[in-house]
DNA sequence: AAATATATTGAACACTGTTCAATTTACAAA
DNA sequence: TTTGTAAATTGAACAGTGTTCAATATATTT
C-alpha cells in the first residue's frame, strides 16, 4: 500500500511549492514585504492552505532558515575541505563567509539576523543543529592549526571560534545595514576585505 | 513677537511627544509591533497628526535611530574619556560597548541593526553624522596607542577600528538575535566577555 | 453507490500604514 | 468684537496585512 506515502509526497510537494515562493519572495522583496497572500497567488492557491502546512508565517521562516542552512553554511565548508593546509583553510573559510554574506544578504538575514520566536523545544533543537554543526567544524579547524603548530596548545578552540565568528559576522552585518558608510572608503567590501586579511595577520601573529 | 516662537514650541512639544511615545512602545515591543495607532493612542491624538511631525513611519525610526545615538554613543565615549592611558580606555571602550548593547538590545538594533529607506541626502548625512563622530574618537584613540608606544606605527586606524568595531558589533548582535546558544555555554555572557578578552589580547599582542 | 476522510477554499475578523476632505482651534486684521 | 485666515487636528476611508473557520470539493475506502 504505497497510497499513504503518494498522499504524504503530494503534501509534500505543496509544502515545498509554498516554502520556494516564499523564498523567492522573500529573497525579492524582504521578510517584512513577504505576505501569506503573495506566497499562495504565486503558487495558485488560496491563502489559507499555507496554515495547513505551517502554524504560522513565523513557522514558515523557521523552515526557511533550516533549509538556507542546510544548503549554504554546509557548502562553505565543503568547498574548502580539500585544502591540506589548516591555516589556509580556516581563513579562506572566513573569506567564503564574508563573500556569501554580501552576496545573499537577504539570505544571511534569514540565518543570522532575523528573530524567530520558537516556543517548542524541539523547534529550537532542529533550529540550532546546523549551525552547532558549522561551529564543531570550525572549532575542528583551529584544532588543527593547534596540531600543526600554528597556534598556541593552551588555547581555547571555543574562545577562539566565537572571535572568528564575530569578525566576520560583524563585517558582514555592518556591510549589509550599510553601516559601513561612516567610512569614506572609495570602495567598501574591498575595504572590508582589507580588514579581514588585516585580522587574520593578528590572529596568525598573537597566537602562534 | 515671540508668537511664531511659541507655536514652534508648540509644536515641537507634540513632536516630542510622539517621539517619547514611540520610543517607548519600541523598546517594550520592538519595532514591528509599533504601530501609528498605538502611538497616537498613548498621547491621545488621532493617527493622522503623526504624519503632520514625520513623513512616514520610517521618517520617526530614523528621527529615533538619531536621537538614541546622540544620547548613548556620546555618552560611553564620554565615560572613558578620564581614563589617561590610552589602550585602558580603548579597552575600556569596548567593554562599555558590549554591555550597552546587551542592556539594550532594542535600542541597539535602532542604532546599528534596522533597515532605514532614506533617499534625501541630507537625510543620509544627519544619520552618519553621530556615528562618525564616534569612529573618530575611536580612531584617535587608536592613535594615541600608536603615540604612547602600545601600537607599530605601521598600522592602519582606519582598517584597526573597523575590525574592533565589528568584533564588537559581531558580539553584541549574535548574543541579542540569541546566535550564542550553539554554545554549550553555561554562561553565555560571560563566555562572551571572556572571548572580547582574549580578543584584547591578540590586539594588544599582534599590534605591539 | 454511499460513506468517510482529507485537501482546499474564500469570506470574514481584526489589525496595519497612509491619505485627505472636513472640522476645530488660534490668531490677525478690520 | 466680529470677521477672515491660517494652522492644527480629526476620523473616516483605502488598500493592505496575518489568521481563522465553516463550507466545499476531491479522493479513497467500504
Amino acid at each position: 500500500m504505497g497510497i499513504n506515502e503518494r498522499k504524504e509526497r503530494e503534501r509534500d510537494a505543496v509544502k515545498d511549492l509554498i516554502l520556494n515562493a516564499a523564498r523567492e519572495i522573500f529573497l525579492a522583496e524582504g521578510y517584512e514585504n513577504t505576505s501569506i497572500r503573495k506566497i499562495a497567488s504565486k503558487i495558485e492557491y488560496s491563502p489559507g492552505i499555507i496554515y495547513n502546512h505551517f502554524k504560522d508565517k513565523n513557522d514558515l521562516l523557521l523552515a526557511l532558515h533550516d533549509k538556507a542552512f542546510e544548503c549554504k553554511i554546509e557548502a562553505l565548508f565543503m568547498s574548502v575541505q580539500n585544502m591540506p593546509d589548516p591555516l589556509e583553510r580556516l581563513q579562506a573559510t572566513g573569506r567564503g563567509y564574508i563573500q556569501y554574506g554580501i552576496d545573499n544578504p537577504q539570505d544571511y538575514e534569514l540565518m543570522f539576523i532575523l528573530s524567530c520566536t520558537m516556543e517548542a523545544l524541539a523547534v529550537k533543537e532542529e533550529f540550532w543543529q546546523d549551525g552547532a554543526a558549522a561551529i564543531n567544524m570550525l572549532k575542528e579547524n583551529i584544532r588543527e592549526c593547534m596540531e600543526a603548530g600554528y597556534f598556541r596548545k593552551d588555547i581555547n578552540p571555543d574562545e577562539i571560534s566565537l572571535i572568528l565568528w564575530s569578525q566576520v559576522h560583524g563585517l558582514v552585518s555592518l556591510h549589509n545595514k550599510e553601516r559601513l558608510n561612516i567610512y569614506a572608503a572609495e570602495d567598501q567590501k574591498a575595504f572590508m576585505f582589507r580588514a579581514y586579511e588585516v585580522f587574520l595577520d593578528m590572529i596568525k601573529k598573537s597566537l602562534a
